[in-house]
DNA sequence: AATCCTCAGCTTGTCTGACAACCCGAGGAG
DNA sequence: CTCCTCGGGTTGTCAGACAAGCTGAGGATT
């Protein structure tokens, strides 16, 4: 059999041919669809088929279907997310948005921080120190810990929200650096100092410094990322 | 059957049961759920409610379902959209990472800028000049346009896309208050310099510069936003 | 005339039963 | 040992039926 008769699934199909003529406009947002038994005659199968198009397309957000009223569009455009762009994207350019959101949440925790934020980097930096010798990933995992205090320190919704988007392409590029350059072999570890010296900034109410450490220590990073070899 | 459901719409409780069951951590990731007339019978309603619901899911991400195989746990907690963080928020949390981000593309930008970028910037330069007279729309418009152009010459494409997904917050907020300071009654515009002079930095390939006048003219922003009266 | 009510007709929501398509592993054939 | 077949379990699709809900037209009421 050369040519498959039916390749995929029909629910499947129905839904991107629906997605794809949303795209293009031919139903505006706020206009109804037309109904079910009317589209399921139109693609040529059956209404329960449509009906699972239809909640496929609901389950993104481009359509909200009322009972006794018809299925509207709610959006035209798919639903971007952060994790479908972080994913595939070059980690030295993930990298370089991280030092854009860290130079400045230091710059700003420094300003605002509370001293229960001050406890919190202190004890993520002695969980780092327990971490060092225990392995790769628990070393990354509580490096960035520290970090994630000092963000959360700058008391800033938005930006601890996309400080998290980045933790999880983060944590696979920086687990396999460690490994590669077997920075835990060395000791003690050079970034301890980093660290400190950032938290105490911060807890100093410097910007300035904060800001210049942070940077200091995630242009060494980036550098890092850019020639692993 | 566990739970009697019975008041709205069956399918988007049971996604809703179902969603609450994967968060809770019922079914790790990859793991299979039971089969569709399993739970149907669980929930005490039809197989084709209970694929109306996993639909549901599947469109948001959450599930997979394999012809022949089952449905398997793609991911167990919701996927976030930018929009839907950026909605809501103090907008000044969200000028912050906006500084944030454009600080960072300015000082990036002065190291990569090719002669196309800097005719772009121009070009939206002299746009922004044009519009000042026309509203208060248009006028936002085109001024965002310049910082596109800037941001665009960092050739970092998250940076871009993170960008454009503040604009149309922005947009509003940035209105409102150009028409609430009268900023275009004045003439000379203010900002005009500023404006011009980032350009000139990013052109010249003076990173602290561009990033210095960034700043600058942002934190002005961003004290007008915190005290609109 | 203005307002309220009722109801027909359309829409989506749900259920049932049936069969097809498909995947996987057990167990036999070679 | 390898290959093949086949059975059981799973999702995919369909048709038909009825329930539930909304909308607007038009009659009934004030």
């Amino acid at each position: 059999m050369i040519a498959p008769l039916r390749r995929n699934l029909l629910a499947d199909q129905a839904a991107d041919l629906l997605a794809r003529r949303l795209e293009d406009g031919e139903w505006a947002v706020g206009t109804k669809l037309p109904g079910e038994t009317t589209l399921a005659a139109e693609l040529g199968v059956g209404r329960s088929t449509i009906r699972e198009a239809l909640r496929l397309l609901a389950g993104r957000g481009l359509l909200r279907a009322r009972q006794g009223v018809g299925v509207h569009v709610e959006r035209t455009t798919p639903a971007v997310t952060w994790e479908s762009v972080l994913r595939g994207r070059e980690i030295a350019d993930v990298v370089e948005v991280r030092n854009a959101i860290e130079v400045e949440a230091a710059r700003l925790a420094a300003g605002r921080v509370t001293r229960d934020d001050v406890a919190d980097m202190r004890r993520a930096l002695a969980r780092r120190d327990e971490a060092f010798p225990v392995g790769d990933r628990e070393f990354v995992e509580a490096d960035i810990a520290v970090h994630r205090a000092v963000v959360a320190a700058a008391h800033n919704p938005v930006l601890s929200e996309l400080f998290e988007t980045f933790v999880p392409r983060l944590t696979d590029a920086m687990t396999d650096m460690v490994a590669l350059l077997g920075i835990r072999d060395r000791d003690p570890e050079p970034d301890a100092d980093d660290h400190r010296a950032l938290v105490d900034a911060v807890a100093a109410g410097d910007a300035d410094a904060a800001a210049r450490i942070s940077r200091a220590h995630l242009d060494a990073m980036l550098a890092a990322v850019r020639s692993p070899r």
